[in-house]
DNA sequence: TCTGTGAGTTCTGTTAAACGGAACATAGAT
DNA sequence: ATCTATGTTCCGTTTAACAGAACTCACAGA
């Protein structure tokens, strides 16, 4: 009797067999948002999802039924679909966060000049949930929506972990320190950022995340200290020096006490938790 | 022998039995979009889509494993997930229109101080891709990123219609007439809309769409004429007015000029039929 | 405190949706 | 014109997903 082999199923390359469809979904997905600008050919996703052509193929035409792929029939290839914007823009609203604090990232963006960033907490991580670019000349964007960043990378991922207690802050140093090792911040580092950051009631990242680039974060906190989200600002280095640095620091804060309390009516205890556990997992 | 009752089977309700897995995640996926703020528990779920309570959780449990939902455990509530954000912003530069646009939309948001909107062709539909918000107070948001509008409804959408040869614009209102149908434009207005559309170059929606917001659109289109995609700017209608609106439609133009030069270096005639006709179905 | 209700989770046997491979078709390159 | 690589269709097999039932848990009202 032929059985078939174990060895390199592909369904064992992405999760072990327990829900396969969204796995296959997740990877092709992937494949195509990772090569979105050109598109790609059944045989690309074959390659580099290791499916077989006919699970490819299949799993592309469903998908492009569904509009979740876009396909042009001349040059087979396929893209993303757009029907991922929709998705997408209930996404980042997340019990209304993205509405609330969608003004007062124009207003700082507008003042400023520069790059203003939302960021929300996700478990262990922070994601840029919305940007509004300044209208001065040198952009320097350090984040595209939807980046994710380890807590602590990142002025604004630094300002939620600094917000943190130190028990939190050092099961998260412990756990993630395999998803910082691509940046070039040690943990010793690390905690002496935290420390001034909590000193200095901003965090600041200048030039260590990316040359040249200085940034500048403010955590949204609830009542009891948690901190759910971050505003920052990003620049280059020599225009985030101190009289300005102050000043935007202080705008920031103002921008962020504004949104808290329009926040916070509308949000009930349970939903608070919610909003900052969301997907701990 | 008691047989499986076929008459309500969730997977009839969906498509008839094939691509169920993309069929239905796309269902739970559509489930969470829509009520992105406040989250949806198992229950909410089953009951919208018709689904029983062990393949919503299922289904609900892969999504969170693979980070396409996020689970908060407290409400036990799920949210579409973060990582949306980072197919849909590869879906939005399809061949760099976005990277290359982008300049051109801060400009005119800038300079004008209203909303500026991409608009992308997809099969016979616009597609939102990119809006920047100006900084004049009165904020006149007519799409967000994502919205689809039928080709024609809307200034951005009414251009490419317009720039469509005359049989293709017959054939796409005979097709679309049922999507049009909420919106407040008969069809006989529509042909005398993309009349004056071509006869005066821009297209210029008054108030017809969203009561009060006046939006004006010109299409970017390839040198063989098909037009791909569309910036426009909405206000309100006192600020549409003749002098102004015609420097408006100018400026559009001439960013589009920029763009569609540059567009056309990096594009093979194979790529931009591509672009023009993705996902016609 | 007890009890009833509704939500969420786990278990199990069954089934059909998805599977891989092979054959076939087509397009591009040489 | 031939060859190669890519895309599509077919088909018998199988396993991932299925529905239902049983279970736990939390909470509300008596």
């Amino acid at each position: 009797m032929r059985r078939t082999k174990p060895e390199t199923s592909p369904r064992s390359a992405v999760d072990g067999g327990l829900h396969q469809s969204v796995a296959r979904i997740d990877l092709v997905m992937g494949v195509l948002a990772a090569n979105a600008e050109h598109g790609v050919r059944l045989m690309d996703v074959c390659r580099e999802t290791g499916l077989s052509k006919t699970a490819a193929h299949r799993l592309l035409h469903g998908l492009a039924a569904y509009r979740l792929a876009d396909f042009d029939e001349r040059s087979s290839r396929y893209f993303v679909g757009y029907k991922i914007f929709g998705w997408a823009s209930g996404a980042g609203n997340r019990f209304g966060l993205l509405r609330m604090a969608g003004p007062s990232l124009a207003r700082l963006a507008d003042r400023f000049g520069d790059a203003v960033y939302l960021l929300v907490r996700n478990g262990d991580e922070a994601v840029c949930v919305e940007l509004v670019a300044g209208a001065f000349p040198i952009k320097t964007l350090a984040l595209r929506v939807g980046d994710r960043r380890p807590l602590g990378i990142g002025a604004g991922a630094l300002a939620m972990l600094s917000a943190l207690s130190d028990p939190v802050v050092e099961r998260i140093l412990k756990d993630g320190a395999k998803n910082r090792a691509s940046f070039a911040i040690s943990d010793l580092d690390l905690r002496s950022l935290i420390r001034k950051t909590r000193s200095q009631g901003y965090a600041l990242v200048d030039g260590a995340v990316i040359r040249g680039i200085a940034t500048l974060g403010l955590p949204l906190l609830l009542d009891d200290g948690a901190p759910i989200a971050a505003i920052s600002l990003s620049t280059t280095q020599d225009r985030l020096r101190p009289p300005r640095r102050q000043e935007i620091a202080d705008a920031i804060r103002a921008e962020i006490a504004g949104i808290s309390r329009e926040f916070e009516l509308g949000l009930t205890a349970s939903n608070a938790a919610a909003l900052v556990r969301s997907s701990v997992g």
